[in-house]
DNA sequence: CATAAAATTGGAACCTATTCCAATTTTGTC
DNA sequence: GACAAAATTGGAATAGGTTCCAATTTTATG
């Protein structure tokens, strides 16, 4: 005891082979689930077969992770992050493109990979264990757009005195809702695109400045024009 | 075989003592399921607690209701009757009254008994089984308040043009963004009513009369400085 | 009342998530 | 290479939802 160095008593440093190996597994295992989630979806995916899929014991899971859940967790952070990266690379000219484009981008990765979507961000029909996805998922999305709305002040979108925590709060729960909408199969891709950004549209208005607001009108007229349309038929 | 009456191979008649004794007993369960809500959540809620509390047996459950979702979905029907009979009492003025009245009535019944509104309306964090509630939700409420945009329009507050069914989704869709919110733990009742009522008055603006105009911006400008002024704070 | 259909019941059985533990393997350090 | 700490592993054990079944009770009908 004596004789040991600073590092006594905490795990190996992170570049320490048996670190690294552990992130390997992580790695391992959040990938398993993300392939078994476009497989079998939520309700099928069992830790057993994310364990045998990772190449690792049912224990070892449960070693590097709390739960099931965490290890969504960490799926639903890479998503994230990848959502945030393509946004980050549209070309938009300005704040209030680069927000429709984001929900353009969103709606991209749905349409692409429903499966993926459809199990990861909803939750099962009863049974027990699925409101905290809801909230690991909105934390990180909350900061996103906030920070989209804070730039759209600064920018001169919307009004100085917009208070980006509030408008940000009232984009995520029309996001989630819509989300919620397409996930339970109630409106399609299309609709999801046109829902979505209608309700954005929507919530930004009244915060919006002069230069703004006819933008975001002319987008609103025409969506409810466009989704009245396919109400009315279907 | 050949003397049966009509009813051959069918459920005994409505008014038959065994189809009452059913019903009865599928209102012990309902019951024991609303009580046991409030008393331990649903992460907590056993079936066997259910079976027990009803007096029944757990097999007895099954035979009645095909699983725990679908004897929530009956806990959920009740609410929501209770909900729309407070809303129909309620003494508005007019329409545009009668929904933001019906927001309060809706925070004062989740004020009441958070216990269950929380275990009832949303799910768990992970584990397996969510979204069916969310959609079971979603229906009946989806045709509450479409039927409240309607009146709104064809009294004059809303333009005519206006298509109920997309104006009642975006009303749906914060509803349940705010609610999700709250049952998350991330903000007060007194926040959820006072968002809940901005994220209404934004999502009807756009579609208003120049009557109901002045109402809601006036609304909405109140709502956002007081939930700005609480969240600088914060 | 007798008999058949309809329900209830208790219990076994299966599948999950999660925890615990003892045995074993891997890694870090001397 | 030897020793100790750190991880992994397999398997048992607990709990809950759900299904299945055989035995029993209740109800409807003659």
């Amino acid at each position: 005891m004596l004789t040991r160095g600073l590092t006594s008593g905490m795990a190996a440093p992170d570049g320490s082979r048996r670190e690294q190996a552990k992130r390997e597994r992580r790695v391992r295992i959040v990938n398993a689930t993300c392939n078994l989630l476009r497989e079998v979806g939520v309700e099928a995916l069992s830790m057993k077969a994310v364990a045998a899929r990772a190449q690792v014991s049912l224990s070892t899971v449960y070693n590097l992770f709390d739960s099931k859940q965490s290890v969504l967790a960490r799926v639903f952070d890479q998503d994230l992050a990848r959502f945030e990266a393509l946004v980050d690379a549209a070309p938009a000219q300005d704040v209030l493109e680069r927000i429709f484009d984001a929900l353009d981008i969103a709606a991209d990765l749905y349409a692409a990979d429903p499966a993926f979507y459809r199990a990861t961000m909803w939750r099962r029909p009863a049974g027990d264990g699925e409101l905290a996805l809801q909230t690991t998922l909105r934390e990180p999305r909350i900061r996103f757009w906030r920070t989209m709305v804070a730039a759209a002040v600064r920018e001169g979108w919307l009004r100085r005195g917009v208070d980006p925590a509030v408008v940000g709060a009232l984009l995520i729960q029309i996001s989630g809702g819509v989300l919620g909408d397409w996930i339970a199969g109630d409106i399609s891709i299309q609709s999801f695109r046109q829902e979505i950004k209608l309700g954005y549209a929507v919530a930004l208005l009244p915060f919006a400045t002069r230069t703004a607001a006819p933008r975001l009108r002319a987008t609103i007229n025409r969506l409810h024009h466009d989704l009245s349309a396919a109400s009315g038929r279907g």
